[in-house]
DNA sequence: GACCATCTGGGTCGTCCGTCCCACTTTTGT
DNA sequence: ACAAAAGTGGGACGGACGACCCAGATGGTC
């Protein structure tokens, strides 16, 4: 094996976690069966880590991270609210779709974090970030197409969360492409409810 | 140990790993543990159920049923379409918070069954039986006020699950019990939006 | 009361897990 | 150039797991 500094191991071994953890789930997160996928031997991970543990949490702030990234960076919003809106939820949907394990690992690995003592913190900080991030969308979203929210941006926010959250679990289960399409058509409808657009 | 015949014994122990379950997620779902929790030996275990592949799906299939049961029936409906449907998702919001973990192990069970292919259809089934539900309901309460829906009942059903699955996540996540109040109040008006009631 | 299917408890097997250890090789600093 | 530091590999450990087996206890049926 390569000869590889040790943070840049840790970055491999949390990638590579993520990879087994969206192909088999959080329990296929073993040790062994990361390093196989990292390339590595069973001694570099101890090297690079304390322990699993310790890497599991690192695996949680780096997706978190990531889903950050993915979302946030709105192409280009044009047209009305709606639309704008409408767009954002096809372009999550798009992503969904893309790596649908990816995206189901995410799901297992909030609800993990969510069990796990050491790790709740990350789970909440994970979910304000989500509806910080949607909030800030969305004033940005009223500003281009000149609209003003009627209810208080915090409450739109955790409704678009919770759009999506619902959307991503739904089409994970049944795969119905058009039904997903549907869905959020009416989300979009019904958030541009809330706001004049003048 | 009494002597329990095979069926109740086979039930007991679905019970038992649901509450193990809801204590330490799926991964805490052992025989060992199980049969603890049902105050069994280890031997009955394999003389109930041949592998615990088939009591994990006697779990999923007992809480799909059983979150059917808890759900359906609606209590007193009165009052406007609106009251309606937000009395509907008050109560269920209730009863996620009587017991999160129980919720908690719904979720997780979920998508441990997305993940193994021989669950693949209970998990299916489950929703379908949760759109149908869903449906069902909303078409009661629109006879009950008088109302009409201007949309699919499908779409809307969709959209009620969606929110309800959005719902807990977040709730899950924060406990944040007021924003989970006003979130349930934003999507009983945008529910509620998509039916004329004359 | 005897019989036979139905249960039960305890022990055992092989496997996989996280962690650790130690001899070895390679890089780095001087 | 050489010593110290950093990184690597293979193997071994104790523990928990699912599954299985079998001798014995139990309870309904004739």
């Amino acid at each position: 094996m390569a000869r590889i500094p040790a943070p840049e191991r840790r970055a491999a071994l949390v990638q590579a976690a993520v990879r087994v953890i969206a192909r088999g789930g959080v329990a296929a997160a073993t040790t062994r069966a990361i390093v196989a996928e990292a390339g590595m031997s069973l001694a570099s991970f101890h090297y690079a880590f304390t322990s699993q543990a310790e890497l599991m949490r690192e695996v949680v702030a780096w997706v978190v991270a990531g889903e950050q990234l993915a979302v946030l960076p709105e192409d280009i919003p044009e047209g009305g609210l709606r639309e704008v809106l409408h767009a954002g939820l096809q372009r999550y949907l798009e992503l969904l779709r893309e790596n649908p394990t990816r995206e189901q690992a995410v799901n297992e690995l909030a609800l993990y974090a969510l069990r796990t003592p050491e790790l709740q913190d990350l789970a909440r900080e994970q979910y304000d970030r989500y509806h910080a991030l949607a909030a800030e969308a969305l004033v940005v979203a009223a500003q281009r197409t000149g609209s003003i929210w009627n209810r208080p941006i915090t409450e739109v926010a955790r409704m678009l969360i919770a759009l999506t959250d619902g959307l991503t679990l739904s089409w994970l289960v049944d795969r119905d492409d058009a039904a997903a399409d549907r869905l959020i058509d009416n989300a979009a409808d019904a958030l541009a409810g809330w706001a004049t657009t003048p």
